[in-house]
RNA sequence: GGGCCCGUGGCUCAGCCAGGACAGAGCGACGGCCUUCUAAGCCGUAGAUCGCGGGUUCAAAUCCCGCCGGGUCCGCCA
């Protein structure tokens, strides 16, 4: 709704109305500081310009008053836009935040090596890139999720190679085939005859050994079996597990190969290499025992991407940067589309770099155990049942674990502490839960007194129900910006302003206690804020609670 | 050494792309609020040379240049 208010300004300012200048303001619901830009062209002061502005606006249905201080040319918006807000909203119900957008975009994310489990550095991808698949999908997209699988390659092979010395533990299996995976890794270094063993595996495999590749897809299939019992936990959904083998398989590596062949110089004494202009660092296709490396079954998925998707979004790590733009340049090279790239900063802990070969790691599995134990101890003396209280807790702790994630701007490099992931003080995916079960409860006891009946009337308005119901018409203008941007953290910031402006109202104006106009009134406000919070947790992957 | 990213109260972050109205939150600290719709909440107080130095501009946390600090990449690994 606050988008079609953006267009009804746009529209009033005519010539002035270029969205470069409009913004949000404390001051106004929208407010355009073009005059400054004006002013010095045409010799005036900003205040004169804006007044001249001001004067030549043609009103608007959603435009209630305009005021010019002190150059900014100020707009609010009209009561009939807050009771078409809430009619949309409360109509809307679940579909409220569709802004419509078309068409068919694949998101690639997580695609962790199954050498062993989810590490906190590996959620931050699956958050991001799970929590942009659902925003997209709320704008409009068809969207199709991907998990690549890297069942190829050295890493693969010695993970295979663990197998055989070690067999598997009967603990998870990601976590089992991890310690075997580091076993094996030191087993190398101390034996590095080994080293003759990893690279047979890996030949063998690529060219298609039946024996192996049982083992391959065996030990990877055990270590993907675990990651897959963790996503599944913290609501991260994949629509397709693509492994890379595959594309040995159906013949595309052996297609991008012939294409980049054809295209580009190819050197090929001994290893296949090519010299990317503006590149310092070579690529290599081929190793010179004739296997292909990651990047060629890359090339393959992303020439599989273009025949069956206009768009693709792969979310990965800023270590891969440099990878992610030789994979595009050689994508353009064969006249195929690049993906878009969500790069995301390390996580790292006090000790350092995690590594999952050197067993430096912080699980997923782990972190979500020791949250929820925290969560337990709020529940302790409620009463409730201990399923029921499982049940908040497990919720909580995954609320708490996505949404610490998913605030902080993907750029930024972040260190895990235990302490801080575990105050619940700081975790304030809680307050918005919290906020949501406020919100359900007084719902619940409004039907549970007989009058259930809701009718929002924007002239009863006071100041926090107004800004309040403001801050709800820009839910679908957030899911925009996400979108474009892809920025998943703008949501996560959206949803505290909506969670803080209800606890301001909550406080303030009592809902079932007040007369039945303004009981109405206020009810229809409590609904639609549900229905937003709702809404935008779901975007979040968090489970929205009714009660805790 | 070169490339890229980050540097905002004691701590964690938002704001930076598209420069503008007093730099916003949360945690921590201090002082308050449960016979009133869920206290996982709320109110108040203290706390900021927006890394440093230049520049552009009527206006810079935001743009440009240089420097410093941290991270990361520069494998016939993925």
């Amino acid at each position: 709704m606050f988008l079609k208010f953006i267009e009804d300004v746009k529209r009033a300012l005519k010539d002035y109305g270029d969205e470069k200048f409009i913004k949000e303001s404390e001051h106004a619901d929208l407010c355009t500081t073009i005059a400054f830009k004006l002013a010095k062209e045409m010799g005036k002061s900003p205040d004169e310009v804006a007044s001249e502005i001001a004067e030549n606006i043609e009103m608007t249905d959603y435009i209630s008053s305009v005021h010019v201080v002190n150059g900014y040319v100020n707009f609010f918006a009209s009561d009939e836009f807050l009771n078409d807000t809430m009619e949309v909203i409360l109509s809307q119900d679940e579909n409220y935040g569709n802004v419509n957008l078309k068409g068919e975009i694949l998101v690639e994310h997580t695609s962790a090596n199954p050498d062993g489990p989810l590490h906190i550095g590996h959620v931050r991808n699956a958050v991001i890139g799970d929590t942009l698949a659902r925003i997209l999908r709320k704008a409009g997209y068809d969207v199709r999720t991907h998990y690549y699988v890297n069942d190829m390659g050295r890493q693969a092979a010695v993970t295979v190679l663990g197998y055989e010395l070690f067999g598997l533990s009967d603990k998870k299996p990601d976590h089992a085939v991890a310690d075997s995976y580091i076993k094996a890794n030191v087993e190398l270094e101390k034996n590095p005859e080994l080293e003759k063993k990893v690279e047979e595996l890996m030949l063998k495999y690529e060219q298609g050994d039946a024996e192996i590749e049982k083992k391959f897809k065996f030990v990877i299939g055990k270590g993907l079996e675990g990651i897959r019992q963790t996503l599944k936990r913290m609501n991260v959904e994949h629509d397709e597990f693509v492994w890379e083998s595959e594309f040995v398989k159906n013949g595309y590596v052996e297609k991008i190969l012939k294409m980049l062949d054809e295209k580009q110089k190819v050197e090929k004494d001994g290893a296949w290499i090519i010299r990317l202009e503006g590149f310092e660092k070579e690529v290599v296709l081929k190793r010179e025992n004739g296997t292909t490396l990651y990047i060629t079954r890359d090339l393959a998925y992303h020439m599989w991407k273009n025949e069956k998707f206009k768009s693709f979004v792969n979310v990965l790590g800023a270590d891969h940067k440099l990878y992610a733009a030789q994979l595009s340049k050689l994508l353009e090279i064969l006249n195929l589309k690049p993906p878009e790239v969500v790069i995301f900063e390390f996580v790292s802990l006090p000790e350092g770099k995690m590594s999952t070969r050197k067993g430096r790691f912080v699980s997923a599995d782990e972190l979500i155990d020791k949250v929820k134990e925290e969560a337990k101890k709020i529940l302790a003396n409620r009463e409730m049942d201990e399923k029921k209280k499982d049940e908040i807790a497990e919720s909580v702790a995954i609320a708490a674990i996505r949404f610490d994630f998913v605030k902080v701007a993907p750029e930024k490099h972040m260190f895990f502490d235990w302490n801080q992931a575990l105050d619940f003080e700081r975790q304030t995916a809680s307050y918005i839960q919290y906020a949501h079960a406020r919100a359900c409860s007084i719902l619940r006891r409004a039907v549970d007194s007989g009058m259930p009946e809701i009718e929002f009337n924007a002239e009863m308005c006071n100041k926090e129900e107004r800004k309040l119901v403001m801050l709800l018409s820009k839910f679908p203008y957030w899911i925009y910006k996400a979108s474009k941007d892809l920025r998943p953290h703008y949501i996560a910031e959206y949803l505290l302003s909506v969670a803080g402006a209800f606890n301001d109202f909550y406080r303030l104006h009592p809902v079932l206690k007040s007369e039945s106009a303004e009981r109405m009134h206020r009810l229809a406000i409590v609904d639609a804020t549900r229905i937003v919070l709702r809404n935008g947790l779901e975007l979040l992957g968090i489970k929205p609670l009714e009660k805790m």
